[in-house]
DNA sequence: CTGAAAGCGCTTACAG
DNA sequence: CTGAAAGCGCTTACAG
């Protein structure tokens, strides 16, 4: 059988315990006591029962995280960068990761419930935002602890976040580009929905303005064209990339002719040339900033919620050019 | 407090013995007792605790999923999509997913050993294949219980795997050119590494012989170009978007003057025109039956290792044309 | 078919 | 600073 707590306890000559205490670093412990235990359990071999030490202090040590139900998010390369920073910095502070994944809501908050109903977990990251979502109405309704990578639509005062600054994100497109002497410059998205399309929109808007530039939105069609732009603000990579694509075929050149920056430095931003210019939102970052908050919040009585900001940065490739 | 097997015992007037075996349906427990239990189960709103189950029982119930220890699996949707299936499989037999992810494969083969050997996991399904990998070496060494997505190059015989059929894969592409007359066929790669490569050429080369058909090996490079071919095979979706956008900037139109097609069916397919032709590989399947074969594993004393075939299907899209 | 009891491997007041 | 004991919520021989 494998080496219990007790076959340390005995083998150091002292209470299990102890040897419990002496794992766990416990500042009750002496140091010459910790050396004898820290010397058995190397020489047995020991490892700790998971399953036992969850039953024993009534905390799970396990994050579960929470995916869309949605079936795009296996073409985002977002979801699987996010979950391996939480399962690596979760390691770091011995935490286990579960996931909970649907094709609907329904089977979703469904997994949910259970992993916290059985105890499973600990509580919970959720990774999208979106407006009045049940699953997060169920964990505030319970009490439940979690934390949500993005920004919420409703309740943001109630729900500790954290996200990029996405409004500061759309202004410093405007920004860039003014740098490069552009004009007429227009914000294309696919979608007029959510948070960040109205952040990132919001922003670009308003810093457009204030240096007195044309701007227009565009939403992304059939027959998308551009008229006098020189260049475009686009909502992400891969929507992009069918932009040039279409800019493209239409005689245009990328970026000589017309400049294109946009968001998230995925995969699809280095693809095929011309490599789009484009903000790394720092997906490592926001997972691991996730983990700490999360710990945080179940670990300290009475933590107030909180929204964490977590910085970009531009990267500069092909598609953006300066007008002479 | 949450309401406990003890609970329940007493609301149903049995003990607490009996509501477990109630509870896991035993054929042992009378109809008339069970339907008792699962009143007052339901009456209470019993929750099992999953860690008092896994110490009783020494079975975690859970299977660890161990992803690549290289960085590129963010950008392969693959990777995305068959943790979904697996998870969603597993939860219909009750089962919870871990995961092990790494930079390293020190880092990983850490992951995987501590999960193993904490008993937080009852074995693993590892999503890569590749030659002589250490983790694999020890799952083996150790008579770990585990399935392979893929096939690996070495020990065939003593690893349960599941995969498709790749020789068959690269037969087919030919086969399917054939159908539309073309007589030159190149096979494009960007490496000539790995079980997949090798499968996939060998089917599409000795395919091509058998029809007496023109073909060559072409590895992609800065100055990739065509000859003669007015078909091609290619590796993964990836390249094939690559390969598009260098023919087409070659002046070369895709399909009308050179046919392409491709595997995996990923979300590269369909961002922008032309739309790939390629063999969807049945991902969800790959997890499901991965699953599955896990579990038969686990359970079933003296289950002897073997390779399950999953289908796959052409979906015809934009870059294949018949040739006149 | 059901019950009483021991046990899974930890943690944590309580006592000293 | 350390030990003895109870307990976390299940499962599973054993007995009847």
């Amino acid at each position: 059988m494998a080496v219990t707590i007790k076959d340390v306890a005995k083998k150091a000559g002292v209470n299990a315990s102890t040897v419990s205490r002496a794992i766990k670093d416990s500042s009750e412990i002496s140091d010459k006591t910790k050396a004898k235990v820290r010397k058995a359990m190397h020489e047995l071999g020991y490892r700790r029962n998971a399953a036992a030490q969850v039953l024993a202090s009534g905390k799970t040590n396990t994050i579960g995280v929470v995916f869309p139900a949605v079936n795009d998010k296996e073409s985002q390369p977002f979801y699987m960068k996010i979950l391996s920073s939480i399962n690596e910095t979760a390691r770091d502070y011995d935490i286990s990761v579960a996931i909970a994944t649907g094709h609907t809501v329904a089977q979703l908050k469904k997994q949910v419930e259970l992993q916290y109903s059985e105890k499973r977990v600990d509580g919970f990251i959720v990774l999208y935002a979106g407006k009045s979502d049940p699953i997060r109405e169920y964990l505030l309704n319970n009490k439940i602890p979690f934390v949500l990578v993005g920004t919420p639509s409703d309740h943001k005062n109630e729900i500790t976040h954290v996200d990029n600054d996405n409004m500061l994100l759309g202004r410093e497109a405007v920004h860039h580009l003014v740098d490069l002497h552009h004009e007429n410059i227009s914000f294309v998205t696919d979608t007029t929905q959510g948070e960040v399309f109205e952040e990132r929109y919001h922003g670009f808007k308003d810093e457009a303005q204030r240096y007195g530039i044309n701007e227009k939105l565009l939403v992304m069609d059939r027959d998308f064209s551009v008229t006098n732009e020189t260049a475009l603000v686009v909502i992400d990579d891969v929507l992009a990339l069918k932009v040039v694509k279409q800019l493209t075929s239409q005689g245009l050149r990328v970026p000589e002719d017309i400049s294109i920056i946009t968001y998230n430095n995925s995969i699809f931003t280095t693809i095929i040339h011309p490599y789009l210019t484009t903000f790394d939102i720092n997906i490592e970052q926001l997972g691991a900033t996730a983990v700490k908050k999360f710990l945080d919040l179940r670990d300290e009585e009475e933590k107030l919620p909180e929204k964490t900001i977590i910085p970009f940065q531009l990267i500069e490739r092909e598609t953006t050019k300066a007008r002479i």
